[in-house]
DNA sequence: TTGAAAGCGTTACCAG
DNA sequence: CTGGTAACGCTTTCAA
């Protein structure tokens, strides 16, 4: 647990002053230091392990390169970490760290983590929910180049660049894979009411029964929830004791838990999916709709996508990147969600 | 975007040096600064809303008040991220806060996260893995006090402390519950080979079957894997087209996935759950064990509970707490797991 | 009771 | 081409 090497120590071991090993450590050793004494600088280092102490170059440089994310629950819940991890691989991949503050869904939490981040310097923010939600940004986000993944400000006049998913693209591309499949009645499990992304995905579906020229049964759509047992129940409704012909062909799910409760209520009636009802998802959430049984057709939320674009305009705008946004550009990017078909869809059952 | 107001603004506003600010925000005031003068900079500071900067403090005092938390894969996937959230709350109300760095099952970036928050003088690193994992310690981990959170040191010598669930106490309680109910042919889903918890469950359950003097059948003990579809395949070989004599009465799951895959295949067979089968869960994970139908009884793994004991022992030894781990003390804690009741486990069905 | 100065490890500037 | 010096913001020690 000895101290680590400074570069003081380089210097002294080379036999030259500190802002040559500066000088040469950094590159702009050519033209300015004598080649032998790079020589000797650089092994130096080498022998030292010296590198340099971060602490002391964010406070002489006023930057980090640290970019500090904060959440809301992503860390503590099973959901969109994924958000995260593309983030990450971007702002790597451009010589900048990320480190994560879970806030465990606590406001007073959000300030004071944002403050913390900032008096360490980190250059960015970004902050990042599970689930697209609306968001009180926390004040401090607008004191250093910040942006807003899967969530976006709430206020009036939105100040920040936000990067969603398109919720309702991809609820109508859901629901056309089923139409093409040669359903015509298909109810919708839409998630529950006060979240913002339950009425766009009921949206979608609206679109694409609209542009089939179809119209929608009201009934068909229940503001279910998001859970297995909300699947299970809204299912069961729509299915047992309802004849053949009077029960939907396709079951449309907001979520992939969803899709699990609706699979254990058609198992119970003696319904075979895909055969007998057709069962999407949505979320293509990761060790359950690949390994459902049948593994389940799903829509796949772009969540590394997200974190991506969401860096990378983020860094852009750190690092003054022509084109990068400014207050006047677009605050708002949406990245489409992608269909994976698997085996819980399939034709509709002729009647 | 302006800057930040540093310890000299304040005291050009309140007319006195900077040391004295130091001095009286840090409450080293009295006996040093007239009591006059002490309110005008209280009162400065607050106006001008200074706190001071971290990573000038750091660079000064050599500490930082922050730990850093490397992860395997918590962030991304769905699992265990709530250890941390339970080092986080501890860490908290001591006055710490924590980073998070996720590598994604990178080996390679373990040692460069861990690298990257010793540079920024981290006061200590706590590892935490998706799932109980040996783990071959980052040599970094080293240069300052260390905990290990759902994983231990997998070299000879075990340098650093671990905090780790009990599985086998797990597992034999898990087992006990259904003895209790008048099971006495319980088959296993035991997860798969390879992975360290999977064992230990076993092992669990042949603890409770030997102290209840009844002897385990080999072929009641499958490693199945960790997934929905692998407990569907496992419960329908162990159900289907099987007489009911011949049948487990109960079928316990070394995750709650299995046991949705076990549910699936019970309610395709027109088995009711838990009058014709028990089915035991293990995790209690969040949205999954308490939503499903039935609602799933379960051995919740502590996780929060692991992250509060690690962050514990780390800040213990930090702050040098009497009683604090020594190289020479206890190198683990085991924490214990809760079995959660609920409604897919009843009575062996009478034969 | 107060203020000046040193030092934490860097880098950038400017004489030499 | 080189090495000393200031500055980043803070705390602590020492002298006035």
């Amino acid at each position: 647990m000895n101290r680590k090497a400074t570069a003081l120590d380089v210097a002294k071991r080379a036999g030259v002053s500190r802002s040559a090993v500066s000088l040469v450590l950094n590159g702009r050793g050519d033209g300015n230091v004598a080649k032998e004494s790079q020589d000797r600088i650089r092994l130096a280092a080498q022998e030292l392990k010296y590198s340099p102490n971060a602490i002391a170059l964010s406070l002489r440089n006023q930057r980090s390169r640290v970019i500090g994310i904060v959440s809301d629950e992503v860390v503590v819940s099973p959901f969109d970490g994924n958000i995260i991890g593309g983030a990450d691989d971007v702002a790597r991949s451009r010589g900048f760290v990320t480190v994560v503050m879970d806030t465990e869904r606590d406001a007073a939490r959000d300030a004071s983590a944002i403050e913390t981040l900032l008096d360490r310097q980190v250059d960015g923010l970004m902050y990042v929910t599970v689930g697209l939600k609306p968001l009180d940004v926390p004040h401090g986000m607008l004191r250093v180049p910040s942006v807003l993944a899967n969530c976006y400000d709430s206020s009036p006049k939105p100040q920040l660049h936000h990067v969603i998913p398109d919720e309702i693209t991809g609820g109508r591309d859901a629901t056309e894979h089923l139409l093409q499949l040669g359903h015509r009645d298909i109810a919708l499990l839409a998630g529950a009411e006060g979240s913002p992304a339950a009425p766009l995905r009921v949206e979608g579906y609206r679109d694409a029964y609209a542009a089939a020229g179809l119209s929608v049964r009201a009934d068909r759509i229940t503001m279910a929830g998001w859970d297995i047992d909300a699947g299970f129940h809204g299912a069961m409704k729509l299915l047992d004791g309802v004849s053949p012909a009077e029960r939907p062909t396709a079951i449309m799910c907001a979520n992939d838990r969803l899709a699990i409760g609706v699979a254990l209520a058609a198992a119970r009636l003696g319904l075979s999916i895909p055969a007998d009802l057709s069962v999407m998802g949505y979320d293509d959430e990761a060790r359950i709709a690949d390994t459902m049984v049948p593994a389940l057709t799903t829509m796949a939320l772009p969540l590394r996508e997200i974190g991506r674009a969401a860096m990378t305009t983020l860094l852009d705008t750190i690092e003054g990147v022509s084109g990068a946004d400014t207050a006047e550009t677009n605050v708002e990017t949406m990245v489409p969600c992608r269909l994976v078909i698997r085996e819980s869809t399939g034709p509709a059952p002729t009647r």
